[in-house]
DNA sequence: CTCGATGCAAAATGTTTGCACGCAG
DNA sequence: CTGCGTGCAAACATTTTGCATCGAG
């Protein structure tokens, strides 16, 4: 609950081939290149993105069996998918590391914040509506410092936002 | 930046129709009925869900004339989509008033939430990293308190969340 | 009367499924 | 060997687009 030990994303590789190992039936190449190329990004990808790499890596898999194996690893424990503001949703590995997205809907950009930014947040959201947020893997949408200096369209209604 | 005041579905339905008067070239009894559906569940819909509903309301709509109004009115200004959590994307109208949305990913269920509850992490994203969270069309994911009690899957590669 | 909006149907996109074969255990 | 996992292709759900017609302004 407080020491974060970063994970290189070597470690997280093995780790999440072992527990592949532990819990799937079978384990297969092509489930390992996923894993792989899911953790080997170090961030998020979206089951496009995975498909296309997958495929450019082992050009025989078929993306059937690419998205079979999305939901079958995420049955597994090992990976989760979150959708990050208005895009498509994005895959990860489940021991990601915590720390919350910042997705700017002007220019599309990401940055990752630390989880500390964000523990009142978490306590009182626990603590008043007894909600225990899943902030690993969740995005907060809005405008970035860059895109804030720029045109921001303004609530048209008149609403008081 | 403090008065909260609570919009009726009616009159947000009315200041709805006179900014569709106000910005769209063409006003039409598609456009008004769909923006009535919209206002008037005074939540969220999925486009699915307004396609449902406007078809059965005025069935001679095509879904391609939906879809296009969807854009068009958010183009206007006049709705937005968000994503909750995992599941599809919700249209709402823009000035929908403040509030945050619980989804919980083991039942599914949503809950609403004040601004106040937030507000901390508002200043401090905008205070240390720059950046305008847009936190009244946005939802958190999590488990709410009823799941809580039941069995939650725990972290199974053993990182310390 | 004009030109934006609509309805229809076909197309594009992204994901899922049935089935027989192949390979991990 | 056994049966889970794979590849292929077809099925699907959802959203987009071309085009002729319609109707709001």
């Amino acid at each position: 609950m407080m020491g974060e030990k970063p994970v290189s994303s070597d470690t997280r590789s093995q780790r999440l081939l072992a527990a592949l190992k532990d819990r799937a039936p079978r384990v297969t190449p092509q489930r390992r290149l996923i894993l792989e190329v899911i953790s080997g990004s170090d961030g998020h990808l979206s089951a496009d993105a995975i498909v296309t790499e997958v495929t450019l890596r082992m050009p025989t898999v078929s993306p059937s069996t690419i998205y079979r194996n999305l939901q079958a690893l995420e049955g597994f424990g090992l990976i989760s998918h979150i959708h990050m503001g208005h895009g498509p949703a994005q895959y990860q590995a489940i021991d990601h590391g915590a720390h919350l997205h910042l997705v700017c809907g002007t220019c599309g950009g990401t940055q990752e914040i630390d989880r500390d930014t964000i523990r009142s947040l978490e306590a009182s959201l626990l603590d008043v509506h007894g909600f225990k947020p899943n902030l690993e893997h969740f995005a907060i949408y809005g405008t970035c410092k860059g895109c804030a200096s720029g045109p921001v369209r303004s609530n048209p209604l008149g609403g008081e936002s």
